[in-house]
DNA sequence: CTGTATCCAGTAGGATACTG
DNA sequence: CAGTATCCTACTGGATACAG
């Protein structure tokens, strides 16, 4: 159970990987197009989560011999299948976020989480 | 969307968290049986693992006064509320973890994941 | 356009020792 | 028993410059 579970998180767990196969989920891509629309990222990152992602079999890369460049990256049916796990969440979130939210203003400034450690340090 | 899905995704992406979230459905533990059960995690790690989840209310701290000191950790409806996001992560591990597997196989070599860049170096 | 190379900083997490 | 304190390493990911 646990190692299932966690071969799934693995998969997403990277800052982008999400945002990234969402993004292939409303259509394939080019390499520029994704770098724009992701926002935040950068280029280094983008290339070693697309690598990544690709080398799961989560998304294709297709090669085009043009000058100048061009490479455009789709979602594989592995990929499309990650979107019911994706769905799970996005609707616990929709569910219980609420209740998330409340139980952080509830123990607001007890015990920050991580992220919060750095600026409260 | 993307939004919400990072949102559990924060939640159970800590090393740890799930391995004490799937613990902890099994039935309420002190401190040192889920120090022991869960494995090699360090004290430290553990002590921050289970104030992350208490913080977000997925998981209840119980004091009692007693000496020596004891402490239990219970899951909370919200945590249990998990349990569904969790299965289908698991479910879709069993059911394309091979997929997975084969796609690793046929990449080997070409582009290894970030975790086993440090093994290949 | 699509990356790669290099350098750098922040952070998660481990090891160990100590405390109420 | 249930943590805290301190120190330390490894890895992720950003910035910038360069290349095919």
């Amino acid at each position: 159970m646990i190692r299932g579970t966690k071969t799934v998180l693995d998969l997403l767990a990277a800052k982008w990987s999400v945002d990234v196969v969402y993004l292939l989920a409303n259509g394939t891509r080019r390499y520029s197009e994704v770098f724009y629309e992701v926002g935040e990222i950068s280029k280094k990152t983008l290339t070693q989560t697309l690598r990544s992602l690709e080398r799961d079999g989560v998304i294709a890369r297709r090669v085009y011999a043009e000058v100048p460049a061009r490479v455009e990256y789709s979602l594989t049916p592995l990929g499309w299948s990650l979107t019911a796990p994706l769905m799970a969440m996005y609707e616990w979130a929709t569910d219980h976020g609420h209740d998330l939210e409340a139980a952080r203003l509830l123990h607001e400034g007890e015990a920050p989480a991580p992220a919060q450690l750095a600026a409260a340090a």
